[in-house]
DNA sequence: TAGTTGATGTGGTTGGACCACATGACATAG
DNA sequence: CTATGTCATGTGGTCCAACCACATCAACTA
């Protein structure tokens, strides 16, 4: 076992058995370092390895937010993680495109109507309203998406959902480019989301998951992800 | 930007770029601190992310195999990823066991019958069937699982269904030991199983996907997990 | 020819040094 | 007494030089 893997283990013990949690602060490299009885180049391999999983976050400085704190954000880790395998070809985007709406589905049509996920939801659709530029209508589109995968009530879900999101994002941003019109296509996502988020509140948790299938398929399709170049189809 | 990023995203428009493929090799550690202008030091972290997230694998000596390579192992770096957040209690290991009894149901739904996978499959059964120790019949049951979902044909699906299972094994096996029967809970697994992979060889993919949400659904009841304490049920 | 031995190149590990940064205590000027 | 500037302290970030363990392969030797 490398060196840096038994800093590793220890450190997860410290997690499992509750000597370190959410928002504690693990000791400085140094000191754990000696510590341990390793280099303190070991530590800060593992403490690397436990921030590329957004288990911790390093900071340097001094004082209340400084050094290396517990913090939990799977969402990013994945989202890297699946990102570096579609750039090996392991992962087709299409796969995720695919699961997202797998997943999406699923929460949408177990979403309970009084979730106070879906008054967060609601008031993002009117932020999109007011709302023109691309990016920003981009980045209220990926909080709403979530805010409703989150009122589902599943972490493990909400969590893999916008890690996939975050893995294609680079794709998705490159696509509204490919789009024809970009207001019209606004339009129509906006009427969507009205659509998704009444179907949810009315609790009709199966015309939901349809909607929200054909919302997310289609603005891929739309924009041409996944398919095959024309010469090549039937 | 820490240097160790830059490396990071170096590689990983190496990837992006093609001119790093599976099966590859990295420079060695001390050319590419060379070439990109940094220490070593940046470098081995940047190395030690990639392999956290099973996108290459190091080892040491001369020659074919030896230096760092590029592979695919995305189901184990998320299934440590998830094990470290279930560790924080940030992920409930309920809402795992929920989204693996989802992406599973969805997959054997999809499941072709004629998937070449689905011999696979049979044949793990068969040697189930022959194997008594507890540890071979997990062994198995995990890989028969695997071959069930990547039947579907969604590398995505099937990744993360593994690294579901990873990141609860330690629970699992712990579980195991909870059941006042084995021998008898291994036969009904084994019936189950059969049950489940002769619904998707007669192409009923709803019996199927039916059937395996009560298979592992009726396991971790069994065993006793992720059930709330009995003085706070109702 | 068969076995041994050394050279070579790889990642693994260590200790030490220095830097940039953020904070807080302290001294000082007003 | 207050406000301001300054310095000591502690943190992670980076680099360097050296050594180790390991695996391979070529040259050498019996």
């Amino acid at each position: 076992m490398r060196t840096h893997e038994l800093v590793l283990s220890w450190i997860e013990k410290q997690l499992s058995d509750g000597h370190l949690v959410l928002g504690g602060r693990l000791p400085a490299e140094r000191a754990l370092a000696e510590q341990l009885e390793v280099s303190r180049t070991s530590v800060r391999e593992a403490i690397r390895i436990l921030e590329a999983m957004g288990v911790v976050r390093a900071s340097v400085g001094s004082g209340k937010d400084a050094g290396t704190v517990v913090i939990a954000e799977p969402a990013t880790a994945l989202g890297s993680a699946l990102r570096l395998h579609v750039a090996t070809q392991h992962l087709p985007v299409a796969d995720i495109v695919q699961t997202r709406v797998l997943l999406e589905s699923w929460a949408v049509s177990r979403a309970k109507a009084d979730a106070p996920e879906l008054k967060e939801a609601a008031r993002l659709l009117d932020e999109m309203d007011s709302s023109s530029a691309v990016d920003d209508f981009l980045a209220l589109d990926v909080a709403f998406h979530l805010a409703l995968a989150e009122a589902a009530g599943n972490a493990v879900v909400s969590t893999i959902m916008g890690s996939l999101r975050e893995a294609i994002e680079g794709y998705a941003a490159a696509l509204t480019a490919n789009l024809p019109d970009w207001d019209s296509t606004a339009k129509r996502l906006r009427c969507e989301h009205r659509a998704i988020l009444a179907a949810v509140n009315d609790g009709d948790g199966a015309r939901a998951a349809t909607l929200v299938a054909a919302h997310i398929e289609g603005y891929y399709r739309e924009a041409g992800l996944g398919q095959p170049p024309a010469e090549t189809r039937p």
